[in-house]
DNA sequence: ATAATTTCTTAATCTACATTAAGTGCCTTT
DNA sequence: AAAGGCACTTAATGTAGATTAAGAAATTAT
């Protein structure tokens, strides 16, 4: 079964017709390390899913500072939610970091299939009520925990991730600039 | 019509019969300022949605400094959705800030909706859509902009805010203490 | 009105993290 | 195998914002 409709089945169940519609208007690419699957200031009109892999949302300020929002590994779905919605620009890109397998789901695609599957919109409300909780909790982090708390958190939720991606970006993702990380890191492991 | 059947036609359409099915399942309350509607360690059980008044989620970290998560004034929705999707207790507070009229939706009320007007999954998709991409906003501009940036961001968003809740409040919700806030306040009057 | 609390301000000192810069090791390309 | 580019480290110096403390102003309670 593709881990796409077993990612649907966690929230809702699909009759097999369903599934097969859902997947007919998905398409499945494989692509490289580094390639930018959207640029900032496009209009961002698709949804990822990651079969195999690692992506990256991530935009850059004034000074040249590359910001990271978000990783998606296998089982993840990543995308720029605010174009996305709003059909604007943003200044967000969205990058694989190491060699993927994406479903893309175009946002076109999404809303037919929100007329012909309604549970569809229960599915996304749930997925996007996890992702708010999750955003809200690593706000608060931000707002309140040291880098190092905030470096043992990542490490306790996302182990597989430490592998697989440069730790400049984890040091992005964490709010702090890589030499720091690298300080911050063999400060830790001293103790 | 009652400011919440408002709210809800921004995003669906819903016949008189439904309206009054909606409304039957809420509580409307008034509360004065500084009382506690949810304590950290409950379990959430309801969303509110705000007539009139001013309301904020916050919580206490060990070392018993307050964040401020978020505000909601007249037509904004608040909850805990950590604690309320999950139902397990979080260390998170709802709080009346300025004396306030609540529309009351328990979670119960809300899933009953749910199966009957299947469309509340569309709208409360979409209210969930919105609120994760302000939250992401938020957090890619604590990573990348200074107290006084923020600031300024915060003005132009919540201007009526601004002369409703104490100053500490809004220093919180921007991640400083309000010894920096008033001295960075000062500095920006004096440009 | 007066007392009590809470909020706001000012100022000195301190610290987590940024910036700059130089050097090291490891891939990748030719 | 050399050369170039990245990612990572180390260290000196700089700064945004924290902490502490004390007084002034504004609310709230009596």
């Amino acid at each position: 079964m593709p881990l796409i409709i077993d990612n649907l089945s966690k929230h809702i169940t699909l009759t097999p017709q369903e599934q097969e519609l859902f997947l007919s208007k998905t398409e499945i690419r494989q692509y490289k390390a580094k390639t930018i699957l959207l640029n900032a200031g496009e209009v961002c009109k698709t949804s990822y899913f990651v079969n195999s892999g690692v992506l990256r949302s991530f935009n850059i300020n004034d000074n040249i500072v590359e910001h990271v929002l978000s990783f998606a590994c296998t089982g993840w779905w990543i995308s720029d939610m605010y174009s996305l919605l709003s059909q604007k620009p943003e200044n967000l890109f969205i990058q694989v970091l190491e060699d993927a397998e994406v479903v893309l789901l175009s946002k076109e695609n999404q809303e037919m299939l929100y007329q012909e599957i309604p549970k569809l919109e229960r599915f996304f409300r749930i997925l996007t009520e996890n992702s708010l909780v999750a955003h809200q909790e690593r706000l608060m982090d931000n707002l309140s925990l040291t880098a190092e708390e905030r470096f043992e958190k990542f490490c306790n939720k996302h182990h597989d991730l430490i592998q697989k991606v440069p730790q400049k970006q984890i040091a992005s993702y964490l709010g702090v600039t890589p030499e720091f990380f690298s300080k911050m890191k063999s400060k830790m492991l001293r103790k």
